[in-house]
DNA sequence: GTAATATGTAACTTTTGAATTACGCAATTT
DNA sequence: AAATTGCGTAATTCAAAAGTTACATATTAC
């Protein structure tokens, strides 16, 4: 398998709730921090964390705009996820394509 | 988003590497706990746990045969993995459109 | 310049999860 | 029927993750 360049695996980072959460948030519109945070119960540091790590995963871009960091989604994260379904998706064709052989060989014999 | 039948979501299954390797050493063949777990450093328990995870979360069927449970990947769970991806999607076309009416406006003022 | 704002980080606590060992039990084997 | 095999599970330990409070710092506002 491909080796991520980033520091924190996509699984890791996608096994959180708010982690997710924030992912949906942001497709809404580009948000900073505290703007984040205001959506949470958790305090605002805990969010800090979590941005880090979806920056660290590839899943966010940091924007920093004086004293405010705005996060955007990227795209990179997303791809990793998608690349590791992609090595799956062989298997389930390879699938389909021996009951197709199977339904074959019943109907012959018939 | 659509709440998922599973007492285990999708993402926290992933979220462990030897998890994720289980998975992929059942797209080479179907087989038994034993068999899975003599691939592992970590002990027969361990694994056996890992698979109720994975079962759990809609990844494998388990199929009981005498004393051997034989398992096997299952659709569901990678399924519900791209709908999630899916729903970002969206975003990223939207935001497609929105630099292809950036790129035509400045075309139009020069 | 002083106050307020937006944030990162360190120290610590709490929670969660992974791993192990020990045991029990049903299906085989001999 | 006794021994072996293929599991599941409970009890426990250990480590990693998530959360909090407290504090430091840079920017902007007044």
């Amino acid at each position: 398998m491909a080796k991520g360049k980033y520091s924190v695996d996509c699984f890791q980072a996608l096994s959180d709730p708010n982690r997710r959460e924030i992912l949906m948030m942001l497709t809404k519109e580009k948000q900073n921090i505290n703007a984040i945070a205001d959506n949470f119960n958790i305090s605002r540091p805990a969010v800090s964390k979590h941005i880090k790590v979806l920056y660290d995963s590839g899943f966010i871009t940091i924007t920093t705009q004086g004293r405010e960091r705005y996060c955007e989604l990227q795209q990179q994260g997303f791809d990793e996820l998608k690349e590791w379904i992609s090595f799956f998706e062989t298997y389930w064709t390879k699938q389909l394509k021996q009951l197709e052989v199977f339904l074959k060989t019943r109907h012959a014999k018939k």
